[in-house]
RNA sequence: GGGCCAGUAGUCUAGCAUGGUUAGGACGUCGCUCUUACGCAGCGAAGGUCGCAGGUUCGAGUCCUGCCUGGCCCA
C-alpha cells in the first residue's frame, strides 16, 4: 500500500481560482437551461451603478448571493443567476462633466451620451473584473439577450421593456401629466423626487420684518428667512397656547412692499420660541408651507420659475434669482424701516441628493404614475413576501404608509430612458407608439405619420426621461424574460428572491411593488433580503473623503477570493448589522483555508473504500449527520454565517482536533487489523466528501481543486447536497470525549510529558466502547 | 422631532422568542510543546460591572420602563 497524500503541496495556491474559473467558464458549468425540468429559483439581482468600480460592499453581498444560487443548485434547482450593470440617470452625467470638464447643456445631446457611454465602458469592466476575480456563478459574462444573459439598463433592449411598462400603464389609465408642486432643483434642471432629496444644517438669517395689522393700524412683527416669498405670502399664524397673539385671532395684516392683506389665524405647526412667535406660510419656502396649505385647502402663488428666478408674481424684483431677490427685498425693507433686525440661525434645509443645491418648491407639467390610490394593495403584497431579516419588513411598511403624492417619473435629463410619446403641432394631441420598439422621441420621426385627430403631419418628440427607478423597478419583469417569451414569464413570475439593500426599500423594492401590483396584479418576490453595510473597522462609514475605502480587488490580491469569501460568513451576517472590515480579521479567518487544505491532505492519504464502521467511526458519523441537518436549516434561512461557523467548528474541534487524532494509528495500520484500518478509510472520506460538500457554496474554489484532485468526476458543484444517513444516538457521547481528549493533553503537559509518551490513565465507562483508539491516541498503558 | 435596528473581553460574535449552575466560540495577546496533515500548527492561560439607571421576580444578558451612544430611514 503506497500511502503518499494525493495532496502534494502544503497549502493553497492562489493563483489556482484564476485557473478554475476559467475551467468553469470553459464548460459552461453555470449557464442556464432554459429547458431544465428541474424548479426554477430566480435572483433577482442588484445592477451595481457603474459610476465608480463596486466597493468592497457590493463584493461581500455578491458572494453572499452567489452563495444563494450555488446552494440551490445544489437542492437540485434551475438557478437563474445573471449580472447586469446599472448605467442609466444622474450619476454617470455628473461623472461626465467633472471627468471631461464640460457641461451638458453646452453639447449637442447626442455628443454627451456618447461621453456617457465611454466612462460607463471603462468603469463597467473594472466592476465585472472584480466580480469574476469572486468567483460568482453568475449564468453568462457576455451580454446576451436571452435568460440568465449579462444585461445593462441602458442597452436598447432593457430600455424596450421600460417603455413597454410606459406604454401598458398609459393604457391602463395610471399615468397622468399634471401641474403639481414639485421639488426642482434649479442647478440639475429637474425636478426630483421625494427619496433624491437631502438635508443639511447651515447657518441662514432670520430677518425680523415689521407688518401693519388692517384692523387698526398696529405693527406686528414677523420672523422669516424667506423675505423674497413676501410676494407669495398665504396666511400668518401664530400658536393657540401663545396669548400674546390670541387676540389677533381672524385679524388681517397688510404685506409689506406688496400692500395686500391676509388672515391671521392659529394653528399648532407655530412654535412660540421661533422668531416672534408669528410666522407667514408663503407659497412655497419649506414642506411644512407645502403641508399646511395643503391641509388648509389654500390655492398656491407659484413665485419661482423653472430656472430659479422669481417670476412676475414678485413685482420689481422678477427675473432675479432667488438669493438676489431676497439680497434686494432686505435693502428695500432696511430703507423703509421695515427691518427691525437679523438674526444668524441654524437651519435645516432641504437639498438636492445630487447637486448639493436647496431645491425650490415650482409648479411643473410633469409626469406621475399613480400610487397614493393603492397604498392599501400594496401593503396587503408587502405582507405576502418573506423577509430576511424579518425586521426588515418594517421599512418599506413605514415608507409606504408615508407615501402622500404620486410618483413622478419625468426627468429633464440626457442619459435615460426616452419617455415614448409624440405630440402633434397642430392639435396637441399625444401620440403613444405600440410596444416592441426602442423608441427616441428627441431625434426620431414620429411612428405614425398622420394625426388620427386632425390630420395634421407635424409632431415633436418628448424630450424628457424616465426617472431611473421607472428602469430598475423592472428588473425582474426583464430576467425573467418577459421580453422573449411571455408563457415562460407567466410560469416563473414572482421571482423567487430580491436581494438588495436597505437604503433602496424605499424606491427600488418599493416601486418595483408598486409597477408589478399595476402591471400584473402579483407580488414581485416570493423573498426579500435586506443587507446593511460594510463599514471601515472602527465602525465608520467608507468614503472617499475619508480616505477609509478599501478597494476589494486589494482583498483579493492579499487573501484570495476563497479568504475575503469565507470571511464575509464568519464575520457575521449582515442582515442583521453591518459589518465591519479589517485585513487583520480576514488574514485571521483565511487561516481556515490552511486547515481544510491540509486535512484533506492528510485524509487523501487514504483510499477511499466500502467498510463497517467501528464504534469512533460510528460516533463522529453521527456527528456528521447532525451537522448536516443543522447545515442544511441554517442555508435554507439564508443564514450563511451559521452554516460556515458550524462547518468549521466540526471540521477543526472535532473531526480534526479529536477524530482524525483517534484513528491516526489505525489508518495507519499500526496494530489494528485490516479491517479495522479500512474503517478509518471509510469514515475519513465520508467525512471530508462531505465537509466539502458543504463548503461548496461558501468556497467554491477551494472545495473545486480538492475535490477533483482527490475523488475526481464531475464538478462539485454538479453534486447534491449531502443527506444526514447516519444513526446520531452515540452524539451524546461527543462532551465527554472532547473532556477526557483534553483531560489527558492537559495532563501530559501538566506532567512534562510527550504527547507520545506513556502514561496511566482511566477512561471513563462510557467511553470504554473507543478504548482501542484512545489507547492507541493517547498511548495509553493499563 | 418621529420610526426602525443595534450596543456582550482589545476586536468580532453565540445566547435573548420559552428568565435558572461558572455567559459559549473565534481573532488578537501571552505561556508551553515538538506530535509521521498542517508552525498560516498543537495544547493551555489570562481577559467580561452583558451600554447606563430603575423595575418585575426567589432568580435578569434574557422580560418591562426611562435614558445614553451609534447606524439607517422619515419629517
Amino acid at each position: 500500500m503506497n500511502l503518499t497524500p494525493r495532496i502534494k503541496e502544503k497549502r493553497w495556491d492562489l493563483s489556482l481560482e484564476e485557473k478554475i474559473f476559467e475551467k468553469w467558464q470553459k464548460d459552461g458549468i453555470f449557464s442556464f437551461n432554459k429547458r431544465s425540468k428541474k424548479p426554477l429559483f430566480s435572483i433577482d439581482t442588484p445592477p451595481p451603478y457603474v459610476n465608480t468600480p463596486v466597493h468592497i460592499g457590493h463584493a461581500y453581498t455578491y458572494v453572499w448571493m452567489d452563495i444563494m444560487a450555488r446552494y440551490k443548485r445544489m437542492q437540485g434547482y434551475n438557478v437563474l443567476f445573471p449580472m447586469g450593470l446599472d448605467k442609466n440617470g444622474l450619476p454617470i452625467e455628473v461623472q461626465t462633466e467633472k471627468e471631461f470638464n464640460i457641461r451638458m447643456s453646452e453639447l449637442s445631446r447626442q455628443n454627451f451620451i456618447e461621453k456617457c457611454r465611454s466612462l460607463l465602458e471603462k468603469y463597467g469592466d473594472i466592476s465585472l473584473d472584480t466580480f469574476k476575480k469572486l468567483g460568482l456563478s453568475c449564468n453568462s459574462w457576455d451580454k446576451k439577450y436571452e435568460l440568465g444573459g449579462r444585461y445593462d439598463t441602458d442597452d436598447p433592449e432593457y430600455r424596450r421593456l421600460t417603455q413597454e411598462t410606459f406604454i401598458h400603464l398609459w393604457k391602463k389609465g395610471l399615468i397622468y401629466e399634471g401641474i403639481k408642486t414639485v421639488n426642482y432643483c434649479p442647478v440639475c434642471k429637474t425636478a426630483i423626487s421625494d427619496a433624491e432629496v437631502e438635508y443639511v444644517e447651515d447657518y441662514t438669517d432670520l430677518n425680523y420684518i415689521k407688518f401693519k395689522l388692517k384692523e387698526n393700524q398696529e405693527d406686528i412683527v414677523i420672523a422669516t428667512t424667506r423675505p423674497e416669498l413676501l410676494c407669495a405670502c398665504k396666511i400668518i399664524i401664530f400658536n393657540p397656547n401663545d396669548e400674546r397673539y390670541t387676540r389677533l385671532e381672524n385679524k388681517h395684516a397688510i404685506v409689506p412692499i406688496y400692500n395686500y392683506d391676509v388672515k391671521i389665524m392659529s394653528h399648532p405647526y407655530a412654535k412660540p420660541e421661533f422668531g416672534t412667535g408669528l410666522v407667514m406660510i408663503c407659497s412655497y419656502g419649506d414642506y411644512g408651507d407645502v403641508r399646511l396649505l395643503r391641509e388648509l385647502n389654500i390655492e398656491p402663488t407659484y413665485t419661482i420659475d423653472e430656472n430659479g428666478k422669481m417670476k412676475e408674481s414678485a413685482g420689481k424684483y422678477s427675473g432675479l434669482s432667488v438669493l438676489e431677490a431676497r439680497e434686494r427685498i432686505i435693502k428695500d425693507l432696511e430703507m423703509m424701516g421695515l427691518l427691525l433686525k437679523k438674526e444668524r440661525i441654524k437651519h435645516r434645509t432641504p437639498i438636492c441628493e445630487r447637486s448639493k443645491n436647496p431645491i425650490e418648491f415650482i409648479a411643473m407639467r410633469e409626469i406621475y404614475l399613480k400610487q397614493v390610490d393603492y397604498k392599501d394593495e400594496i401593503l396587503k403584497m408587502a405582507d405576502e413576501m418573506k423577509f430576511y431579516a424579518p425586521e426588515s419588513k418594517q421599512i418599506l411598511i413605514d415608507w409606504i404608509n408615508s407615501v402622500s403624492i404620486d410618483w413622478v417619473i419625468s426627468r429633464r435629463r440626457y442619459y435615460g430612458t426616452e419617455i415614448p410619446l409624440w405630440y402633434c403641432i397642430n392639435c396637441g394631441n399625444v401620440i403613444l407608439p405600440k410596444p416592441g420598439k426602442y423608441y427616441q422621441p428627441w431625434k426620431e420621426p414620429c411612428p405614425i405619420s398622420k394625426c388620427p385627430k386632425c390630420n395634421g403631419k407635424d409632431f415633436k418628440g418628448e424630450e424628457r426621461i424616465f426617472d431611473t427607478w421607472f428602469d430598475s423597478s423592472t428588473s425582474e419583469v426583464y430576467i425573467l424574460g418577459y421580453l422573449w417569451d411571455k408563457n415562460y414569464f407567466k410560469r416563473n413570475f414572482p421571482c423567487s428572491i430580491r436581494p438588495q439593500g436597505k437604503e433602496i426599500v424605499r424606491n427600488w423594492l418599493y416601486f418595483t411593488l408598486l409597477k408589478s401590483y399595476h402591471l400584473f396584479r402579483k407580488k414581485p418576490f416570493e423573498n426579500v433580503w435586506i443587507h446593511m453595510h460594510v463599514v471601515d473597522e472602527k465602525g465608520e462609514k467608507m468614503s472617499k473623503s475619508k480616505g477609509n475605502i478599501i478597494n476589494p480587488q486589494d482583498v483579493i490580491k492579499r487573501y484570495g477570493a476563497e479568504g475575503f469569501r469565507i470571511w464575509t460568513c464568519l464575520e457575521g451576517d449582515i442582515t442583521k448589522g453591518d459589518i465591519r472590515c479589517s485585513f487583520e480579521r480576514i488574514e485571521g479567518h483565511a487561516k481556515f483555508i490552511t486547515k481544510l487544505w491540509n486535512i484533506a491532505r492528510f485524509v487523501s492519504i487514504f483510499p477511499r473504500v466500502k467498510a463497517k464502521p467501528k464504534e469512533t467511526d460510528k460516533w463522529i458519523l453521527g456527528e456528521l449527520s447532525k451537522l448536516i441537518e443543522d447545515v442544511k436549516k441554517s442555508y435554507d434561512e439564508y443564514a450563511f454565517s451559521d452554516a460556515a461557523t458550524l462547518i468549521r467548528d466540526f471540521t477543526w474541534n472535532l473531526f480534526a482536533s479529536n477524530y482524525i487524532e483517534m484513528v491516526k494509528a489505525r489508518a495507519y495500520g499500526q496494530e489494528f487489523s485490516k479491517g479495522e484500518q479500512r474503517a478509518a478509510w471509510f469514515t475519513l472520506n465520508e467525512c471530508l466528501r462531505t465537509i466539502l460538500l458543504l463548503f461548496a457554496p461558501i468556497i467554491p474554489f477551494l472545495t473545486e481543486h480538492l475535490w477533483s484532485t482527490i475523488y475526481g468526476g464531475k464538478s462539485i458543484h454538479h453534486k447534491r447536497f449531502p443527506k444526514a444517513k447516519w444513526d446520531k444516538s452515540l452524539n451524546q457521547l461527543t462532551q465527554k470525549v472532547v473532556d477526557f481528549n483534553s483531560y489527558v493533553w492537559n495532563k501530559k503537559r501538566e506532567e512534562g510529558l510527550s504527547l507520545k509518551d506513556p502514561i496511566r490513565v482511566k477512561v471513563p465507562e462510557e467511553l470504554m466502547i473507543f478504548y482501542e483508539d484512545l489507547k492507541a491516541m493517547h498511548n495509553i498503558i493499563d
